[in-house]
DNA sequence: ATGGTAGACCTTCTA
């Protein structure tokens, strides 16, 4: 089973270049964020017509996560539990069915930036929603495939220019110290246990020649329980894609797992 | 050098 998750920067903009990716790939789910749509707009009939079952959790004009299954999702869940005031649509879950069923969440963590602004403190106070509702999830011992764009550069290896990051929400020490108190809940990164090549970013920025410098940085992850770490046999970056026509900043990244 | 691009949507916000 191949799940793949993509942050696609508008949904209805991008359609001819998803539909695209998904004729040439064929994903058996998929994870998209950005899709800056409400429900009722998100284009349901094309991927229909791949055949894929969909579940949407929209929002006007900013975020926006959404799930695509060849086979049919039970419990979905829209949102993390303890919403309070948050009203921003950014994770949606489900148990895609199956001789061995896998729970798989898109995940669309807030960016943070300015961090001088209430932006970094929501950013990491959703983290800690994650982090918290993750660990429930765990105990469950089921297979488990959180992924999506979690705006987090873990490590100095996973931007091109370290430097020029220095500060920024996305790779702030308090960022990367919550990704890793998420992480060594008992997560695998799926990237580094199937690959771990340098140089293997999954964004570069649209603004100042970021794709041909190569600027990139890799924050599309995917966090696999033990039971789905287990039975991980690819990964893959589809970095292709970004040199199409009319391009999402961010490209697709692909886990495949054996069930 | 505080730039640059992209999308939604209505003038500016978000990334």
């Amino acid at each position: 089973m191949r799940i793949a998750t993509w942050n696609v920067n508008s949904v209805n903009a991008r359609l001819e270049t998803v539909l695209k990716w998904f004729e040439a790939a064929q994903p058996d789910v998929a994870c998209l964020q950005e899709i800056k749509c409400i429900d009722e707009k998100f284009p349901n009939d094309a991927f229909e017509r791949l055949g894929y079952n969909v579940v949407v959790h929209g929002q006007k004009t900013y975020n926006g996560v959404a799930l695509l299954s060849k086979s049919p999702m039970e419990d979905v869940r829209r949102g993390l539990p303890d919403p309070g005031e948050d009203e921003q649509a950014r994770y949606l879950e489900a148990i895609i069915s199956g001789p061995t069923p896998v729970r798989v969440a898109s995940i669309y963590l807030p960016n943070g930036n300015p961090v001088d602004t209430d932006k970094y403190p929501y950013k990491l106070r959703w983290m800690d929603r994650l982090t918290r509702h993750a660990r429930d999830l765990l105990a469950l011992e089921e297979p488990l495939v959180l992924t999506g764009d979690y705006n987090v550069i873990p490590e100095a290896r996973d931007a091109a220019f370290p430097a020029n990051w220095e500060g920024d929400a996305l790779f702030r020490p308090e960022t990367r110290q919550a990704f890793r108190a998420l992480k060594y809940l008992g997560f695998t990164d799926a990237y580094l246990a199937g690959d771990g090549a340098p140089e293997a970013y999954t964004f570069w920025d649209y603004q100042v020649g970021a794709w041909q410098r190569n600027n990139g940085i890799r924050i599309d992850h995917a966090l696999l329980s033990p039971q789905a770490a287990d039975v991980l046999s690819g990964v893959s970056i589809h970095r292709e894609v970004r040199s199409w026509e009319k391009p999402s900043d961010h490209v697709p990244f692909v886990i495949q797992l054996d069930l």
